[in-house]
DNA sequence: ATTGAAATGTAGCTTTGGCTAACTTTCAGC
DNA sequence: GCTGAAAGTTAGCCAAAGCTACATTTCAAT
């Protein structure tokens, strides 16, 4: 935790990281490849905007690419993916729990995942467990 | 809620709007006046990062200010701190209310109040009048 | 009244994460 | 095998949010 605040900027482009690397392995998942034009497709934003991100994960271990061919995850980026994942899961079935509709629940824990301490996460999940929701 | 993604760029500047603003009002109640340096103190960056921020807040009208003289919030960023301050409330009482130390919930409703929906925020607010947790 | 430290302001740089526009590559259908 | 649409790349622009360095203002203590 150290310092609460001056986190914002680098969380954020953790955050970035994250739903990327998370979308990619997902994608991977599903159609057992994935191209930039699903993530285009999937963020809605342009495919320069894809090529810039997707070049800052390169640069920071997540992911390989080769020129027009799909993108690949290292090792590195496919531990982020399953942790995140996971924390997703966790908060979204929490939400659902307490009686949040799925719609909202989807969009919330979209946005919640990324702020949830282990010690959180732990409580949720205990409390899933013991059916008390 | 619409574009569950491409929210993430506005979404983020208007976090900081809340956070800021939420921070002052904080500040006015305490020491009856905000001077920038304590939102330096704060948030832990640089007076000039502190200017260039309040200068955004001053252009979109939540915020006015005279060269050296405390900060003032317009009636829009009343409303706006009021706004975070109880849905901040909210989310921390209600993590307090799952089991997660003081800490943690402190740390973490920094966070996550700025996603939660009004419809999770009732979900929250719910379970905490029910004596469930 | 002076003055030096603390607070504030300003200029200009960086990275991130958006965009458009123009170009190149791939590949399916003919 | 050709070709046109779809996918991918590249260059260059913008705004936000951080920074350093330097200039200015305020104010308390002398």
């Amino acid at each position: 935790m150290a310092n609460k605040h001056q986190r914002t900027r680098s969380d954020h482009s953790t955050e970035m990281a994250e739903d990327y690397v998370e979308a990619i392995a997902e994608i991977i998942d599903r159609n057992s490849l994935c191209r930039s034009n699903d993530l285009v497709r999937l963020f809605k934003v342009t495919h320069a905007t894809v090529n810039n991100t997707v070049a800052r994960l390169v640069r920071d271990g997540y992911v390989t690419t080769e020129p027009y061919q799909p993108l690949e995850l290292t090792s590195k980026g496919r531990a982020l993916a399953r942790k995140c994942r996971e924390r997703h899961q966790i908060v979204k079935a929490f939400l659902l729990a307490i009686g949040v509709s799925e719609a909202t629940a989807i969009a919330d824990s979209e946005g919640i995942e990324h702020h949830v301490s282990p010690e959180t996460l732990k409580a949720m999940q205990r409390l899933l467990k013991s059916q008390r929701l």
